[in-house]
DNA sequence: GTGGATGAG
DNA sequence: CGCTCATCCAC
């Protein structure tokens, strides 16, 4: 906390003649500290500013609707945003929109944006909410209000003593500090002279005014007799200046844009955006320095930043209380019982203790496009669809970050897929040295799709998400100058070719026969045979392409500018691959000839889950099968046994086993031979409940040289 | 690199 | 609720 109050300054030179003067409790160190933002001293300024039910505003002031009327941002059939008149009416966001018009008539209910399949922009479309088949939601107009309003925020602001760091699509932080102090000199010039004995660590002078004009602002109160007006020092000089700043930044958002926020200011992170959310809507709240204990102490520490999910509810189930006085009484031991960072920072943070700087700059790390389905999706097509609105939304967003510029550019892209309550992961690196387009993206996501599809168990799909991170700063223009200055028009151009060949039609997904013993064993071209071929052909392509890009490299620049539509490149006529490592590290084909080796190679298939028969239980199992104890079976072509939270990852591998076996048989065009179309390939739905008990079970099942516990069967692989 | 957990909004 | 974003961690 701060130094002790020093009613009567000593000086180190004459204490008695300097008894009579009170000074303030703060330094001539701690008041210059306020210049370079430092994070240390008492008198720092933080405001929060909080925009109000932001999305459901964004459409009053888009649609230009009388605020004063209750609206609700709908998603579907659900509400993300309901302005402050709808919540009078009680409406939350856990009601649905039918619900919502029941408890209140003349609710406006605006949809949010989408893009629809096929669009090359996302819009507002009518009944939007019926179309949750084929639309996806976009949050692209609020995206770019929040820019706007942080502009607008940024202007109001002295361009030369401002940090601000948006914290999220509707908040941000600024810490006035910087600005508060030439203020304060201006206003109170006597600080502005050498301290006394030029020791920095003297005291400043009292607060000359008796009396500091809060405005109309929300006063935290202190919870003490006299404390609300009594004897301001200079932090409480500071939080008014930082309050009108707070309040002219305010008007202006208000004035310019139409937006109403609300504020916190006081001296951190933390309690600032405490303050925030005290009064809403459109009200600031100051929490002086003399507040903050009374401030804190009666609120739930679940409110705090960081404990509003588990960790809260560990403190509360750990120390019997949800109140910030009452942990207040447990030392600092008790709390580390938490952990030992996290009882630190539980401690002071309840101390109302923040040292968190102001970032500036918070540019994005990842932005992610992502569709729950309902129903679910059950096809390679299917989802290659559902990639394109993806990569559209993605590269839109891409554009804004200015990857075009070459100022920003992620470095990877990664495709998240949930199956039920499976989900698996694949990324790849996004090729650097190239512009970024829409056709690179897309061809990557298709790719990823497709590796997990070959993978096994893909469909139904409940949920797809597409994301980019790893976002570079400019990685300025060091890179070849040739080539360098046409790259705005060529961009524009490579947008627009882009847009035709992603809409276009997917490249055929090269059908496989499938006939006589094959069929026999799989069944009819049973649609999982031809999502498989699809992707694999898919995947077959990407490495064509792949090759040939590197085998483009040493070509100058502009070749590669002109990307080829999607169909072509798919269509490039396949070139052997005759690629030394390739080979190298191929165990996968001891058993086929040398020419399938390679082409087997070539398929990144199976994964290493299944390869791997380390037992390892399936993500997130209900709680009662952590619980008690696992149950196994027996695999009889493995001759092994294994936890039966492993049996659907296991029977996967047997079918990417069969399938890659029969896909070099059709490489070779040779029969296959009947040994490997045998009997019960895979359970296809394991009944969980009776799982085998460890010991009972049969010998050999297949001649497969596999051993109890060391299970190992190595393939070639692949990245 | 894959994939979960957690948390905020 | 659904959809973003971020960070941390185990393997």
């Amino acid at each position: 906390m701060s130094s002790p109050a020093p009613f009567f300054a000593s000086s180190p030179l004459s204490i008695t003649s300097q008894r009579r003067t009170p000074k303030s409790r703060f330094t001539y160190k701690q008041l210059h500290q306020l210049k370079s933002y430092s994070p240390q001293t008492p008198l720092r300024v933080i405001a929060h500013v909080d925009l109000d039910a932001f999305y459901a505003q964004c459409e009053t002031v888009r649609l230009n609707i009388d605020p004063s009327k209750p609206l609700a941002v709908q998603q579907w059939q659900g509400l993300i945003a309901i302005n402050y008149p709808a919540r009078a009416y009680g409406l939350s966001r856990h009601v649905t929109s039918t619900e919502a018009l029941k408890a209140c008539p003349e609710l406006i209910l605006q949809h949010v944006a989408t893009w629809k399949e096929g669009d090359e922009k996302w819009a507002y479309h009518e009944e939007a909410f019926k179309h949750i088949a084929t639309h996806k939601v976009s949050l692209d107009p609020y995206r770019m209000e929040s820019r706007k309003i942080l502009k607008c925020i940024k202007e109001s602001l002295p361009e030369k003593e401002q940090r601000v760091e948006k914290a999220s699509i509707d908040e941000v932080f600024m810490d006035l500090s910087a600005q508060v102090y030439t203020i304060l000199l201006e206003r109170y010039p006597e600080l502005g002279g050498p301290p006394p004995y030029d020791d920095p660590s003297e005291y400043l002078p009292i607060v000359p005014t008796t009396v500091l004009d809060w405005k109309a602002d929300a006063l935290v109160e202190t919870g003490e007799e006299d404390g609300e007006v009594k004897d301001p020092d200079w932090d409480d000089v500071c939080l008014v200046i930082a309050s009108e700043i707070v309040r002219d930044v305010r008007a202006q958002v208000k004035e310019q844009l139409g937006y109403t926020c609300s504020g916190g200011i006081a001296k951190n992170k933390m309690i600032a955006k405490l303050g925030s959310g005290y009064k809403k809507p459109n009200q600031q709240t100051v929490i002086r320095n003399r507040a903050v204990k009374h401030f804190l102490g009666e609120m739930k520490f679940t409110k705090i930043r960081m404990l509003g999910g588990k960790l809260g509810d560990e403190a509360v189930a750990m120390f019997g209380t949800d109140k910030v006085r009452e942990l207040l009484e447990q030392p600092l031991e008790q709390l580390k019982r938490l952990g030992d960072d996290t009882g630190s920072w539980l401690y002071n943070t309840i101390r109302g203790e923040d040292h968190s700087e102001v970032n500036p700059g918070t540019q994005i790390k990842s932005m992610l496009s992502a569709k729950s389905f309902r129903p679910a999706i059950n096809s390679f097509d299917q989802g290659v669809r559902w990639l394109r609105i993806f990569v559209a939304d993605i590269f839109s967003r891409c554009v804004e970050e200015g990857v075009l510029e070459n100022k920003r550019r992620p470095k990877t892209i990664n495709l998240h897929h949930r199956q039920g309550a499976q989900t698996k992961s694949r990324q790849s690196p996004i090729p650097q040295g190239k512009p970024l387009s829409e056709v690179v993206l897309f061809d990557l996501a298709k790719n990823l799709l497709a590796q997990i599809v070959v993978d096994g168990r893909a469909w139904p799909c409940a949920n797809l998400s597409l994301s980019v991170g790893g976002f570079e700063d400019g990685i300025t223009n060091n890179k070849g100058i040739g080539g360098f200055l046409v790259r705005g028009e060529e961009a524009k151009a490579m947008m627009s070719n882009n847009r035709s060949s992603i809409s276009g039609s997917e490249p055929p997904a090269k059908r496989r026969r499938t006939k006589g013993n094959i069929k026999s064993f799989f069944g009819p071209p049973s649609k999982e045979r031809k999502d498989f071929d699809a992707a694999r052909a898919v995947l077959k392509a990407h490495q064509e392409s792949t090759r040939e890009e590197e085998d483009d490299n040493e070509e100058p620049d502009d070749e590669e500018f002109s990307a080829p539509p999607l169909e072509e490149s798919k269509a490039k006529p396949m070139t052997p691959t005759t690629n030394r490592h390739e080979s190298m590290d191929d165990s996968f084909g001891a058993r086929t000839s040398p020419s399938a080796q390679l082409q087997i190679k070539a398929e990144p298939l199976p994964t290493q889950e299944l390869r791997d028969h380390t037992p390892h239980p399936i993500k997130q199992q209900p709680y009662q099968l952590y619980q008690k104890k696992i149950d196994t079976f027996f695999c009889d072509k493995c001759n092994i046994h294994l936890p039966i939270t492993d049996r659907s990852e296991h029977d996967d591998y047997h079918v990417a086993l069969d399938l890659s076996r029969e896909m070099r048989q059709e490489e070779r065009n040779q029969p296959l031979p009947t040994s490997a179309v045998k009997k019960t390939p895979v359970a296809p739905k394991p009944s969980r409940g009776r799982g085998r008990p460890p010991g009972g079970g049969n010998g050999s099942g297949s001649g497969r040289a596999v051993e109890k516990g060391q299970a190992k069967l190595v393939f070639g692989r692949q990245s």
